[in-house]
DNA sequence: CTGTAATTTCAGTAATTACTGAAATTACAG
DNA sequence: CTGTAATTTCAGTAATTACTGAAATTACAG
């Protein structure tokens, strides 16, 4: 945890922090993430303040945001107050983490809406039809869904396997498109 | 189009104006775009004015914005000045833009500036322990974009099969695993 | 139980982003 | 080519979000 970051660490929060800042994560949140993913070692919060050089209690609230989405692990040591936080060692857990949570905050939300408005009567044509675009985007979310929840099943070391596969994932969707041959 | 929404359409909407603003997209166009996939007809900017109540202005910048996430399609009717927009007819097609899109803003740059970060020498152990990091990120982002590239090849047929075969995906990652059974 | 080192909360402010209305530009019917 | 109906641009402002520093709270070593 060096006082200050070498510039390339230093490239590579900031990027971190700048495509967090495109998604729902502000800017200094995905940074404290990225230092924390990049240190070896846990860091406490004055730790992430001197690297970022941003506020203390910037630095409180941002690391209870990383805490509401499950991304950081706390840990104690023996004989002190301070708190050490650290990212999970594995890159895929830190993605699996990422895609349940969004799930959990955009898609569940987004299915319940939509289901919702599906049970309801149309009242005219125009509302026909948007209904139908809605069962279409309904039945295409939870395919998406189901599909990202099989791949999340799979623990690192079998991931590590379809890399090694390169792209004859192609090859095994082919093989499948045979298998239900009858259906086309 | 009708001049008032009706609440069921007015509140699918909403939802995606407010799921807009928690991605990049700010919520009048998540609103905007919402309108246009759940309309029949065409509309022309006057008519996205009135149905969602905001200024001629933003939504010509919100379909500026659209037009550049390709997400739109621009129609003019023979003798008329006026422009009429509307979103694709295959919720899949929007998907796949989608995806397509914020492969090319997100992702893309993000692989190139840790592939830069990575030809660097390590100038000290923090430095090689943080390459080691991003390795690990480069490889399975690369992975998973690989993976959804090859899904974006179906078209919205062959994705409906899929549906209908349900969560057998597991099954067919299964068959996968026992042709790979000697790398395990 | 006490003192203190740490964390958290929160009101105030800074920074950013979204939106508007007026002016400028564009495109085309005639 | 001209007039006008449409779109776009842009400076100004409103709304939102991010950040700070001071005060309050918490947790634990002693």
């Amino acid at each position: 945890m060096p006082t200050t970051l070498t510039p390339m660490i230093q490239s590579c929060i900031l990027h971190f922090g700048e495509m967090g800042s495109r998604w729902g994560i502000n800017r200094t949140v995905g940074q404290m993430y990225a230092l924390l993913v990049l240190s070896k070692e846990p860091l406490c919060a004055d730790d992430m303040t001197e690297a970022l050089g941003i506020s203390r209690s910037n630095v409180s609230m941002g690391l209870k945001e990383l805490m509401s989405w499950d991304l950081v692990k706390l840990q104690h040591r023996p004989g002190e107050r301070k708190e050490f936080y650290s990212a999970p060692g594995d890159v895929w857990d830190i993605a699996k983490t990422l895609i349940e949570q969004r799930r959990k905050r955009e898609i569940d939300p987004t299915l319940s809406t939509l289901r919702n408005l599906l049970i309801e009567t149309p009242a005219n044509p125009d509302e026909e039809y948007a209904q139908q675009r809605m069962r279409e985007m309904h039945e295409l979310i939870e395919m998406l869904t189901l599909w990202t929840q099989e791949i999340q099943r799979l623990d690192s070391a079998q991931l590590g396997t379809l890399l090694k596969l390169g792209n004859s994932i192609g090859k095994v969707l082919d093989m499948k498109d045979r298998l239900l041959g009858s259906k086309k």
